[in-house]
DNA sequence: AAATATTGCGTAGCAAGCTACATTTTGACA
DNA sequence: TGTCAAAATGTAGCTTGCTACGCAATATTT
């Protein structure tokens, strides 16, 4: 029998992704939201929408698309680059802090379900074999690289 | 540093997806319908929407839209079931059957490249892992039993 | 300086995932 | 038998992913 594993890696991005936006909602926030609403929040400067393409590895409307829900929500602002006015900087509001720190406890908490019962070893073997298996297919397309975020 | 899996796995399904469909465009078809094509063809009785949301773990919508494109480019017919006015089941036309086995080299050669490198013992213990974290996630929400394919 | 290339963003349009709801048919049970 | 639950499908509407455009601002090259 061979390994299906299109198949196995569809379903676990597909069980991981809908069980972090259920633990979300209560914040009314997506999995995919919450993952960038922390970015935005733990940069040290406010990064624009070109960063979160390359962090994420995600395409521009993709990033567009979250972005502007998030601002409708109240979570983040953008306001014009002084230097570039290409840019648009992305500036956390308060709602957004205040619901950072309950989300990224349960982000974690759902990462901790994913690997229970792992061994420390399976752990960072599992790990691992994702990042290398993400290499053997060429990582993303979006690969460009970009201005670096001051060293945290 | 804390092992971002929810990162990972989303990043893992979207460099596998985006493989695959780039290798099954010139046939027409993206990674999900090739992956349903494939699975009506090799079933020994014709499937409904049904046993493929159970099969591949996705929602009736999931289903009854890629089912709808399939169907409009001329790859597989739906037929009412006879016995139960309920079921459309779905049966694959000449032009689906052609197309199977490209389809399903093309797919295998895109699971062979991702785990390019792996010894042995890493394929399998990755196929295992990415099970148990499946499990420890609860399976995906639509999981209830149904009536089986006849044995293969 | 002027022409060209690159970069960042926006929008249109599509596929694929979801929930929630409605409809029809079947099945089960009082 | 009649009623009500369950099952299969359909549809509306959302989020998230993509490609392919176009536009404006910046960077580069000639």
């Amino acid at each position: 029998m061979r390994t299906r594993y299109g198949y196995l890696t569809r379903v676990l991005h597909s069980c991981m992704d809908q069980t972090m936006t259920a633990a979300l909602t209560r914040m009314e926030l997506t999995a995919a939201q919450g993952h960038i609403l922390g970015y935005i929040t733990h940069r040290k400067t406010p990064p624009c929408a070109r960063d979160i393409e390359e962090a994420f590895q995600l395409s521009h409307p993709t990033v567009s698309g979250i972005l502007s829900r998030l601002e409708q929500k109240g979570f983040i602002e953008t306001r014009p680059d002084e230097l570039d006015r290409r840019c648009k900087r992305l500036y956390i509001l308060q709602k957004g802090l205040e619901v950072n720190e309950a989300m990224h406890q349960t982000i974690h908490t759902t990462e901790d379900q994913l690997v229970q019962g792992f061994t420390e070893e399976e752990k960072a073997l599992f790990a691992q074999l994702l990042q290398r298996a993400i290499d053997n297919l060429g990582g993303h397309p979006c690969k460009r690289k970009h201005k670096e975020d001051p060293k945290e």
